[in-house]
DNA sequence: TATACGGGCATTTTT
DNA sequence: TGCCCGTATA
């Protein structure tokens, strides 16, 4: 038996490679988690690489788990045929059992699979105190991570208390989405302040290196910093460095698309040992083996930059002596999809200038056509998918609700699909939106957790203090807290001192007593108790539950089954990972995301973003709200760019799915505070041809952002009308005659970018965009002091600006 | 110190 | 529309 039967060509070639780089460019079901999986079982079995040398990247922790399990099966299948000269299959259960612990003592559980945040963030539970920051910042093995709640609170109170400004002229959310930014470009304040001249980078280089130092104050990292910090380490430390390159001989990087330069940088370090990659060349022993798609790369917000994977053979191929291309394999026979899933896929994306070009190659057979769905609105939309999943369900009985997936674009799509699901009672989970982590009492508990173990973490601290009540109030805290910063020290070194806190006086004076004797008698049980019990001691001791039960509402009563919930998170986590640490744990608390909760094997309709939906396929797919301004995002229209990667998306979505595709778009939709917007059909609709799709083919041909010119319009409409009435079965001429009436010069007006108009509502405004043409079109107007709305111009109560110039 | 009320604002996408 | 935050009031 050998890893590499049943493989393609493509694939045999990815997973035989022994050393040095290699790009595999995989298509959409391409098979690539098969090759990682594959390949790392290939290592240790044929090449004799030890487990512990092995470091693989992967987008989720879902994913992660998912290759363990993969992984496991694989060579506990090897093992079962060279032990026993027996197949797997036919052993009995109990045997298989054991086989199994063995693949998982002896190997899986030296491997190092997970995120990079997962990952990197336990080398820094190694390594951190090794590290100094050119400003003196240091932080210890019992850091926190601040979520980004935390984060952009911290963020707040720098601006609002430290910088005293206006959080409403300079917010918060803005000022640390930027900071994000530059982290993940591994920019440090200095850097950011030199990027450019103006103020607003000297303002944010000033709230960055603040928010740096109260993160350090807390003995805290965000997000970002479990990417940079290493960065910054391993590139200080040369013997820091060296122990990780040498420990880790075969990286693998799954998603590559969706790397950041940080990213990129700690790969290129533990690589190379901080050697320029094109000069490297101690290949002997080593190899770094990267898959992505570049197509599929939908990421760009949070920086992912999918030129490093497009670059790749560049950086790392010249001094090796193999020609560049044996540093690139293709996989592009998709072994999912219906071919017409796949054509449209590729057709679409082929309207994409930036990309490696791939196509994949159909395996299967052409399948039934894409249905697509004009609706009035958001809730017929939904009733109309509901309806659908129905007839899917009663008429096919291999279909379960398990098979099922409806994509949107943005979370806040969720609720009319599950007025629907709920109405016709088929059950469904929505994947993302509000994290089990996220909610109130989780996050509670979870900081009384963090505060025991890192005491200076004061934002903690602040959370709990007062939670369950114990009368210390809003101004008792303040002092607390300016006598912690005119001092200098951590607040808790304040609260400890019983001397000054007796000196408050009264009340509030008992209740910090009270809360500090609670945190130390906790405290001294951590060494001696695993997290499941220490959650357990926090949710008893704290008051926490009682004050639940005394309140004995629903509301309270759910929040209490939430935290029975942590309790087994607590203990699953025991039983399933090697470090059972109450670090450990609350780092992968904070790491979780809501996709990863997600279970695979219930029967239930899946609601979730195109965004989650990434890395994963169903049989059955619907795409909901295929709307210009929806998706591709209305913020997307103006930037060429952007408008690439809501491709992408859209790629991705499509390529989701296995047999049937379902596309459907609103001509109304609410947006908020239950305005309603007239919607156009989407560009991407457009761009798959008419001969794959059923059903309510869209007029407009092609919906694309341009000035409006009023040759190209007609020219435009009098195409479509021909179009139009060339298939008269699948709408109808009598459209065509309808809009020829509307469509008479002095009802339609002439709306161009630039023009001003004034609104009854809003005042005054400028058209920025218009999409589509004739009566179907719709106009983009930013008006002052508003974001953009988008009009239609026959219904808005707007009428144009004469411009004085003219 | 805790709560009730009302104004203002929000929707991309997430480790 | 519903949620969050700040302010008034017991």
């Amino acid at each position: 038996m050998s890893f590499l039967a049943g493989l393609n060509d493509a694939q045999t070639r990815a997973v035989d490679h022994h050393t040095g780089p290699l790009l595999v460019v995989a298509g959409a079901g391409s098979g690539k988690t098969k090759a990682l999986t594959h390949r790392i079982a290939h290592l240790i079995g044929k090449y004799g690489t030890d487990p512990h040398q092995i470091l693989a990247v992967t987008f989720t922790n879902k994913a992660a788990r998912e290759m363990k399990d993969r992984l496991e099966l694989l060579l506990v299948q090897l093992l079962a045929q060279k032990q026993l000269g027996q197949s797997w299959n036919t052993l009995n259960p109990s045997h298989q059992g054991q086989l199994r612990n063995r693949i998982y003592q002896e190997i899986t559980k030296d491997l190092w699979i997970g995120t990079f945040h997962s990952l990197f963030a336990r080398l820094l539970r190694y390594d951190i105190d090794k590290f100094k920051d050119e400003e003196g910042l240091k932080w210890t093995r019992q850091f926190s991570i601040y979520d980004e709640t935390d984060s952009k609170n911290l963020v707040k109170e720098i601006v609002t208390q430290e910088l005293q400004l206006d959080p409403k002229r300079f917010e918060p959310k803005k000022l640390r989405w930027a900071i994000s930014n530059a982290k993940n470009q591994g920019l440090l304040p200095p850097d950011v302040e030199q990027a450019s001249e103006g103020n607003q980078n000297k303002l944010l280089a000033e709230v960055y290196q603040r928010y740096r130092k109260a993160l350090a104050a807390n003995n805290a990292l965000d997000f970002d910093d479990l990417l940079l910090l290493p960065v910054q380490l391993l590139k200080q430390n040369q013997d820091v460095r060296s122990y990780w390159h040498n420990r880790f001989k075969h990286l693998l990087v799954d998603e590559f698309q969706d790397t950041n330069r940080t990213q990129y940088e700690l790969i290129k370090l533990l690589v190379t040992n901080g050697d320029e990659p094109r000069k490297y060349s101690n290949w002997e022993d080593r190899s770094v083996f990267v898959v992505g798609d570049a197509d599929q790369s939908i990421y760009s917000f949070r920086a992912a930059d999918f030129t490093i994977l497009m670059g790749f053979q560049d950086d790392f191929g010249e001094n090796l002596q193999k020609k560049a291309s044996n540093t690139m394999v293709k996989l592009e026979e998709n072994y999912r999809s219906t071919s017409t899933i796949l054509e449209a896929a590729n057709s679409l994306i082929e309207n994409n200038t930036e990309r490696i070009d791939k196509i994949l190659r159909a395996t299967r057979g052409s399948g039934e056509l894409i249905k697509l769905t004009r609706c009035d609105d958001e809730i017929a939309e939904a009733e109309e998918i509901v309806h659908r999943i129905r007839i899917l369900k009663s008429t096919s009985l291999e279909i379960n609700w398990g098979d099922i997936a409806v994509l949107y674009r943005t979370n806040a799509q969720s609720r009319a699909i599950e007025e629907s699901l709920v109405r016709w009672s088929i059950p469904y989970i929505v994947v993302g939106g509000l994290r089990f982590y996220d909610r109130r009492e989780i996050k509670d508990i979870l900081a009384y957790l963090r505060l025991l173990i890192n005491p200076a973490d004061s934002v903690s601290l602040l959370r709990v203090i007062n939670v369950p009540k114990r009368g210390i109030g809003k101004t008792t805290i303040q002092r607390l807290t300016d006598a912690a910063s005119q001092l200098a020290i951590p607040l808790w070194d304040v609260i400890s001192d019983s001397d000054a806190v007796r000196s408050l006086g009264g009340r509030s004076a008992k209740g910090i007593l009270q809360f500090y004797e609670l945190i130390e008698s906790l405290r001294n049980k951590v060494e001696t108790s695993n997290p499941s019990e220490l959650t357990q001691l926090v949710i008893e001791k704290s008051g926490y539950l009682s004050e639940l039960i005394t309140e004995g509402t629903d509301e309270a009563d759910e929040r209490r089954r939430n935290l029975q919930e942590l309790i087994n998170a607590a203990l699953q986590y025991e039983e399933e990972s090697e470090a059972s640490d109450l670090e450990s744990f609350l780092a992968s608390a904070a790491l979780a995301s809501d996709a990863d909760n997600k279970q695979t094997n219930s029967d239930k309709v899946t609601l979730m973003t195109f965004h989650s939906s990434k890395g994963l396929e169903f049989p059955v797919v619907f795409l909901a709200g295929m709307e210009q301004g929806l998706f591709p995002s209305y913020r997307s229209l103006s930037n060429p760019a952007s408008l690439e990667e809501e491709r992408r998306l859209c790629y991705v979505g499509l390529t989701r799915a296995k047999e049937r595709l379902f596309l459907t778009h609103a001509s109304e939709r609410r947006m908020w505070g239950g305005i309603r917007e007239p919607a156009i059909p989407s560009l991407f609709l457009s761009e798959i041809p008419t001969e794959l799709l059923q059903g309510d083919i869209p007029h407009t041909g092609g919906i694309s952002i341009r000035r409006n010119n009023n040759l190209e319009r007609l020219t435009r409409i009098d195409r479509e009308e021909q179009e139009e009435l060339n298939n008269p079965t699948l709408r109808g001429a009598s459209n065509a005659i309808r809009r020829r009436h509307n469509n008479r010069p002095g009802i339609s007006k002439s709306w161009s970018v630039g023009d001003q108009v004034m609104h009854v509502n809003f005042g005054k405004g400028e058209i920025t965009h218009t999409f589509g043409s004739g009566n179907k079109m719709t106009i983009a107007v930013k008006f002052n002091g508003m974001g953009p709305k988008i009009l239609d111009p026959r219904l808005a109560p707007i009428k144009p600006i004469e411009n004085e110039n003219q």
